[in-house]
DNA sequence: ACTGAAAACTTTGATGTTGAAATGTTGCCC
DNA sequence: GGGCAACATTTCAACATCAAAGTTTTCAGT
């Protein structure tokens, strides 16, 4: 019944049959070219299209963390912990932006993983001011055991692009990134 | 201060200097190559920059918006009215579909915009379990006059890009929100 | 030393999202 | 035609996030 109103599908191929399969960004499109053939929406094309892969990524992580009693954002804790030095010790300030979410709602997060057992909290004494997040034993053990799963989970979520493909992808978004002021302040 | 604990800066270069610039996601590579050689993570090269480019992209738009009183979802579902079908009129589940929310989340910002009188709500006649969403003179007045400069706005954002790699970057783009199995289903 | 500004974190309050339950409608099947 | 399952939407309760205000600590200037 939902098709009634919608009539989405005569205009699939309105615009030629491609090789290439259409996404639903190419449907997308080809409504904006029936309703304003006068604007060029091509930009929508590209920034539509990081969105929703973007999205889609995200549930297949999520999907599969959850197989693992985990959230997707406690392991993007732990993990930036692990990999930033020996110590795996981190500041609020730098955790927080390493995972680009708020000062307040890493505090949230901390205190969840602290009650976890995860990581371990603790003001600095040479700047009181400072509040030093550590992985623990329990913390560090399930980043080893879940990085090479994880990593190959996003395998198989890209496993539909080549090896070459997706150097070409990386490339063309780092160079988008780079252009948008994602750099790490040295 | 920050970057006395985070040591992230001599990591830099230990890879190789590149010509294209290095992004936020090559350090983290790095951070992961110093921590676990034995683990091949050009995965995350692909799905981070995904991530991250889509929430820089996010945040210029909704900067863009912010500056006519405009939230971006609003625009989104205004916007999927407009170009559904010459009456701009849609039901709540192709609406919740279009922009990707749940049921719950539209009934609330279905609210919102009959409140600011860009949308009318009625229940259709023929089924009246369904609730259709028709776009009002103003709320098609305010697409027609955003719909040029936020693709502009869009435009801005990619200009770091040629033509050349934006078709490219959309069609790796497409290959992969393919075989993620985003398609509509006709 | 004392004062004020700035830094790092936490708390608070408003807002928005989700999943699940509730409400109201329809169509089917005996 | 009565009962029942499926459907479309709304309501509700829990929770997450952010911006702004609040707290504690440090530092710089005098």
């Amino acid at each position: 019944m939902k098709d009634t109103l919608a009539d989405s599908t005569p205009a699939n191929n309105t615009t030629g049959d491609d090789i290439t399969a259409a996404d639903t960004v190419d449907q997308i499109l080809s409504q904006w070219a029936r309703a304003r053939p006068d604007v060029d929406c091509s930009p929508m094309g590209v920034a539509g299209r990081i969105s929703r892969a973007s999205r889609l990524l995200e549930k297949g992580i999520k999907e599969y963390f959850s197989g693992h009693d985990l959230e997707p954002w406690e392991f993007d804790v732990l993990a930036t912990l692990f990999r930033s030095n020996p110590e795996h010790r981190l500041c609020m300030s730098d955790l927080a932006a390493a995972a680009m979410v708020s000062s307040a709602a890493l505090t949230n997060r901390v205190d969840r993983l602290v009650a976890r057992g995860l990581v371990h909290r603790e003001t600095w004494p040479a700047n009181r001011r400072m509040v030093l997040i550590t992985l623990t034993d329990e913390g560090r053990a399930v980043v080893d055991s879940l990085l090479e799963s994880h990593v190959a989970n996003e395998e198989r979520l890209l496993s539909g692009l080549t090896a070459e493909d997706r150097e070409q992808l990386a490339a063309l978004l780092r160079k988008l990134l780079t252009s948008l002021g994602d750099v790490r302040l040295g």
